[in-house]
DNA sequence: CGACTACTTGACAAGGATCAAAGTTGGTGG
DNA sequence: CCACCAACTTTGATCCTTGTCAAGTAGTCG
């Protein structure tokens, strides 16, 4: 694959990315517990998800945002045709459900026992009218998403199978370091299958990916639910695109 | 390529969509006239561009939002490698350059002759605060972007190249018909390789799918930037990936 | 009119999808 | 506690789509 990409742009214009400990492409979902809006979430009620069950579908009306307490959340949209396509994972601290529409664009499903905090998005809007702060909030929280969205974007578009898993692996350890986790050690609380419908390969590719990335001593598989990250400088080159395997 | 999906999802969860004549994956771009900050634009100064001159660069500071009145934008992130992922197209009455950190995130760059409207981010942010309906406006716009931004990813997370192609085809047409235009010839205002790089497949790719298209009497090439839709129902069921060619 | 750029077409190869089967894991009940 | 079953994951073999390389065509601008 590895598309070589015909490029029109004027090379002054390009973007300067040389320095090789950071990922350009690699953003994460950050905890939005600070910036929106702190004083109405105490009041709000908790909702306890069962593994696989839905917060909420497509089309649905919108009636709350939901902060995760604990567990983790899988948002996906599904195409015509059955098949599948995951957008996001959300884990503890994230807020899901942001959006201006009335109904629900996506569909969120816990990947496992989770409890989330629902603040109903009418409260949020009346607090939105009188708070300009809380309305800038919001705003700054959806733009996080649209740059997680476009980093999504590059990283399904123009990269090969093996880019894809590396990216993917390294989002996540990204994750944990930002809540003061170990970077190195990386769980899976999802099944391969959404792997597979998030990065838009197939879930044999992942597993053989992840085998190779293992054989070549890029990662242990310590659980099938538990990477631990061995060679952090070769995975990134790989999600760069900087080596092959 | 056309991953069958190993979902795990519940199919009573499943999203009904077998309503034929709607193409529930594509959507556009709506022009934000209405909604974002109406007595702010007036006051605010143009800027013409040229063909390929950039608008701003990924890292730029933030200073502007703009409003497109004529010509078209190309909105793109660079990976490390130097390849290129076309993230949006914006024509007249878009908004641009929306967004909360200090930095741009992306790069635009005009794709022909241009003039833009640009209304400083530090004028619309003042009057964001003292206004929750502009803060609430700014919320909305971006939540347009998101869902964009997920739609094109289900583009080329889960489609092969024809079905791209006939995505980009149809989103082109109802562009032009929110705008009141005939949508049954799409002019494309942007090269080969920028369709390309929008789409995460080659120009080759690109070029030969046009191709068949009209071998197969989907549409005609009337110039290498005018096509016309002949048979809409067999484009929507392509981009659904309901039929193959 | 020639040089340049953009687009198209062809031949070939490679990466990933598909189909098939074996191996793991986890839960249930005897 | 272990045996069994279902769901999930890994591995293997093969095929197909699309990327790559290369050549040729068509517009465009000086």
């Amino acid at each position: 694959m590895l598309a070589r990409s015909h490029t029109a742009v004027d090379d002054r214009r390009r973007v300067q990315s040389s320095d090789p400990g950071r990922a350009a492409t690699i953003s994460v979902r950050v905890p939005a517990r600070s910036l929106l809006v702190e004083d109405e979430w105490p009041r709000s009620k908790w909702r306890h998800l069962e593994e696989k069950s839905p917060l909420y579908s497509e089309g649905d009306p919108r009636t709350h945002v939901y902060r995760i307490l604990s567990g983790a959340i899988c948002l996906f949209r599904m195409l015509e045709d059955g098949r599948r396509q995951v957008i996001d994972f959300a884990f503890d601290g994230d807020i899901v459900g942001l959006g201006s529409g009335s109904l629900e664009t996506s569909n969120a499903q816990a990947l496992s026992a989770t409890k989330v905090s629902c603040l109903p998005i009418a409260r949020l809007m009346t607090a939105a009218k009188t708070n300009s702060r809380i309305a800038l909030g919001l705003y700054e929280a959806l733009s996080k998403e649209v740059v997680v969205a476009h980093e999504h974007l590059m990283c399904i578009g123009h990269r090969g199978a093996t880019e894809r898993v590396a990216t993917f692996i390294l989002m996540l350890s990204r994750r944990n370091e930002t809540r003061g986790l170990a970077g190195d050690v990386v769980t899976l609380p999802m099944a391969r299958v959404d792997i597979a419908d998030f990065l838009g390969i197939t879930i044999e590719t992942v597993s053989r990916t992840l085998t190779r990335l293992k054989v070549q001593g890029l990662i242990d598989i310590e659980q099938i639910t538990t990477l631990r990250l061995k060679d952090m400088s070769k995975l990134i080159a790989l999600a760069e695109g900087r080596v092959r395997v």
